[in-house]
DNA sequence: CTTCGCGTTATTTTT
DNA sequence: TAACGCGAAG
């Protein structure tokens, strides 16, 4: 029995059809990959190609990660010739070698969409093309359209014409093409877009990667945009040997160019093409198939299809409504937390899905009080991060001086006294005398008078050490170099100052660092050749969701769209909300966009189909959206639900008259800490049901009794919590809270009306322990580069251990004397509750006043 | 040059 | 809500 014996008829029939063009039509969870990689076995095994003459393209790393894992198992031998890469990789690794075809020389630097945005935010400043009704958000998104439609600035310029807008951006987008090359940079469209124009200009080129490619295939076709088209039709033209998958239900990246047509229409561009639909289904039970399959018949651009399984109905999808976002949220932590505690789920095998990034908040604030595990994926990407692009701009001033951007971000960092005016000199004289940014610092003298020329000098022999050192050292002494020539700890203590006064919490700042470490580690490790290019382009192309190590015992929680390509035993879609789940946005523009909501429901579409065995789906009737508080309906994708396949028995809706009288939330803006003073749960006999439709309302048959009850049975929930930190038991109690960490005691009573929400005012009204900080404690990229090295946060550290391990009492106090590692000896004078950690003043004697978190300052008393 | 504080404003998804 | 930009003051 051969290995293409456990296919079935279609997926053989995929593997089978090696020549010309084929079109696969993969449902969700219809075996795609498997398909993919028998695929490429039985082209290398059975008809004898080569496997240098073989390329699969997909979109993520780790799609990449995990097809080449799969097809290394299943090929014998030369597997690793075979190209398994991204679209990005593969242009800049065809790019690296030609680029100086398009005027670029070839060790051009990548800039992520933060970069251009702050090459494009000079520009139109420059040229004050910005207006009322043109944003610079507007400006970019429009170049980035025209990249990946392949329309190049000068076909712009030509195209638009007396459209005064259009010339504006059309100047924008000139501008910022000469910037990119001056700075020898390339975008992420200009990826796609430069490599379609170098084979288009070089036939050669051209041929050279027509011969190589002979066999391609293309995962998740349908969301490539008109320029992966076009780069794919180029390299296949030849030979033809396209194998595209995808499935247009799952066509969720319009908004970044993705065109459906690509995919819809692939048999009007390839007329012979075989086309292939495989919908059987290994992932779900029926019921959820059936969920997903009536919901996306909603749309009309589609080609028909329905996903089966032979595997049984399952358990219905169940929907709970709840009058609050707070109580969806803990509703959430509660089930995973009793059922992990029955034995029925485990963590690693359950995620969290929402539409937009900012709904993770409240969840998370959730799973910590449970003491749930949890992952955030997405959000800020880690290369995004403040202090890691600081000291990856070092690297890359570096590696490359052109990259003015790069040096205009560090030359002040840390405070160096180099301000904008200096700035503006540098530029000024790079500009008439022809030379760049960073080769004009040393001409200072030149323009510049008094100190700042020896500030501007030591910046640049800094920087010359270190390419000097760079020749003798590994990336890794590289970088410790970098951080201890900088003062770079300075610096973060500095930045984390700042972030406990603004209130914003994002101070893993130090434990980021840590992990860029780690990351340069394991790429030494791993490639054949480091450089601190190769490393430095390595980076430029990840995306969050790559980091994502499976297996871990932890709950993920994610966006509909980074959750793609994965499948969970139990997922939980919550905000199914109007407004929320289809987006505003999407609402909006209904009537002059109706693929808009379209696309939407394929994303509904996207979310159900990851459920293997449950699917939770859940809303709130009232949600806090950027500042206020709004009222919203059900989702129409619930709606679009059968109600033969919904269990709704599980929601919880306050009764209206909560919410009536003088007493408007909007004006209190402790709301969203205390609502748990009325959280449901779900346990016991406290649970109670809405009957009736998705207004959730009418059906209602709570009363003010009923309503205490639900209060009381709060109590019962903190004591058979998992969740044992005496702070949060105690804030259950009786309504009173005394919390050994918190300043005051504030009643909380449970009689609408009162002080429900909390009183009103500063200082913020907490319950139990402080709400989790905005970031998660633990980052999917930990998880990430500590599997691969053995770096800095590694450990257990998720949210609950962190938020435990803060001490309930320094062994110093205001007053005393202590000692510090750096600063040597001083007295404290003052010791502060933050969020995390004490935030602890000391008056050294030699080093003046420092503010520091205790946990990391480790001051010993004297 | 740097810091602070105020007013404004923009809100989706991200390779 | 939070991020940003701007102007004024140190």
């Amino acid at each position: 029995m051969s290995i293409y014996d456990t296919l079935n008829v279609e997926q053989k029939k995929a593997v089978l059809q090696t020549e010309g063009p084929v079109l696969i039509l993969a449902g969700a969870g219809s075996g795609k990959t498997r398909v993919l990689t028998h695929r490429v076995a039985y082209l290398i095994d059975e008809c004898g190609v080569n496997p240098w003459n073989i390329m699969a393209i997909t979109f993520t790393n780790k799609a990449a990660g995990e097809m080449r894992e799969r097809v290394d198992k299943i090929v014998g031998f030369g597997s690793e010739s075979i190209w398994v890469t991204t679209f990005h990789s593969t242009c800049v690794r065809i790019l690296r070698r030609y680029a100086d075809r398009l005027g670029y020389s070839n060790n051009f630097t990548i800039y992520d969409s933060d970069d251009s945005k702050s090459v494009l935010k000079n520009i139109v400043k420059q040229y004050n093309l910005e207006t009322r009704d043109l944003k610079l958000r507007q400006i970019q998104n429009t170049i980035s359209k025209c990249k990946d439609n392949l329309v190049t600035a000068n076909s712009y310029t030509l195209s638009s014409g007396n459209d005064f807008q259009k010339q504006k951006i059309a100047k924008a987008y000139q501008e910022y093409q000469i910037s990119l090359k001056k700075n020898n940079a390339m975008d992420f469209d200009d990826l796609i877009m430069n490599t379609v124009i170098l084979f288009r200009e070089n036939k050669d080129v051209l041929e050279n990667y027509q011969e190589r490619f002979k066999y391609i295939m293309v995962d998740e076709y349908q969301d490539t945009n008109n320029a992966q088209f076009e780069l794919i039709r180029l390299l296949a033209d030849r030979y033809k040997n396209l194998c595209v998958v995808g499935d247009d239900d799952q066509s969720i990246y319009r908004f970044r160019g993705a065109n459906i047509r690509n995919i819809l229409d692939f048999e009007k561009n390839y007329p012979d093409a075989t086309v292939i639909k495989l919908e059987q289904n290994y992932r779900s039970t029926q019921n959820i198939l059936d969920a997903a399959n009536t919901v996306i018949k909603h749309n009309r651009s589609r080609k028909e299809k329905a996903l089966w399984t032979d595997e049984g109905e399952g358990s219905k999808v169940r929907f709970c409504e709840f009058e609050q976002a707070p109580e969806e949220a803990n509703f959430i932590a509660d089930d995973i937390s009793n059922k992990k505690r029955q034995g029925k789920l485990s963590y690693s095998e359950t995620a969290v899905l929402y539409r937009t990034n900012a709904q993770s908040r409240l969840i998370e604030e959730r799973f910590v009080m449970y003491g749930i595990p949890y992952n955030v994926v997405g959000g800020t990407n880690f290369y995004a991060r403040r202090e890691i692009k600081d000291l990856l701009a070092y690297l890359k001033t570096i590696d490359n001086g052109s990259d003015e951007l790069a040096v205009r971000r560090i030359i002040n960092i840390p405070k160096r006294g180099i301000g904008a005016t200096t700035l503006n000199k540098i530029a000024d004289y790079a500009g008439t005398h022809d030379m760049n940014f960073y080769d004009a610092i040393a001409h200072a003298n030149e323009f510049i008078t008094g100190k700042t020329v020896d500030k501007l000098h030591d910046f640049d022999l800094m920087i010359k050490a270190f390419r000097a050192k760079q020749k003798m050292m590994s990336l890794e002494e590289l970088i410790h170099d970098v951080i201890d020539v900088t003062d770079f700890e300075e610096y973060l203590k500095s930045l984390e100052d700042d972030d406990e006064n603004n209130g914003s919490q994002d101070n893993d700042r130090r434990q980021n660092v840590q992990e860029l470490i780690g990351k340069v580690i394991s790429y030494e490790e791993k490639a054949d050749e480091p450089t601190l290019s190769g490393f430095l382009e390595d980076v430029a192309l990840v995306a969050d969701i790559d980091n994502v190590a499976e297996g871990d015992e932890r709950v993920l929680l994610m966006t509909l769209h980074s959750a793609k390509g994965l499948e969970f035993e139990h997922v939980y879609l919550a905000g199914l909300e109007e407004g929320t789940f289809p987006s505003y946005m999407t609402i909006n523009a209904e009537d002059s966009d109706p693929m808009a909501m379209e696309e939407e429901r394929r994303l509904a579409y996207v979310g159900i189909t990851r459920a293997k065995k449950e699917l939770t789906i859940s809303c709130a009737h009232r949600r806090m959206v950027r500042g206020s508080f709004e009222s919203l309906a059900v989702s129409r994708f619930v709606d679009e639900i059968p109600e033969r396949l919904l269990d709704r028995s599980g929601s919880s809706v306050m009764p209206s008259f909560l919410f009536e009288g003088g007493d408007t939330i909007e004006d209190d803006d402790d709301y969203d800490y205390d609502a748990d003073a009325y959280m449901p749960s779900s346990r016991g006999n406290n649970t109670r049901r809405t009957f009736g439709n998705s207004s959730g309302y009418s059906g209602s048959s709570y009363t003010r009794a009923d309503y205490a009850d639900r209060s009381y049975g709060h109590k019962n929930f903190s004591s058979g919590s998992a969740y044992n930190s005496a702070a949060n038991t105690s804030s259950r109690l009786g309504g009173f809270k005394s919390n050994a960490n918190d300043r005051s005691s504030e009643k909380i009573d449970h009689v609408p009306g009162s002080s429900i929400y909390g009183p009103v005012g500063k200082p913020k009204a907490t319950i139990g322990r402080k709400p989790a900080a905005r970031t998660p404690v633990s980052k999917p990229f930990i998880a990430g580069a500590a599997s691969s090295h053995k770096s800095a946060g590694k450990g257990s550290l998720n949210g609950i251990s962190k938020g435990l391990q803060k001490p309930s009492s320094l062994d110093y106090k205001e007053g005393d004397r202590v000692s510090h590692i750096k600063y040597g000896e001083g007295v404290v004078k003052s010791i502060e509750d933050g969020a995390r950690d004490y935030k602890v003043t000391v008056e050294f004697d030699d080093a003046g006043q420092k503010i520091m978190f205790a946990a990391f300052a480790k001051l010993k008393k004297l």
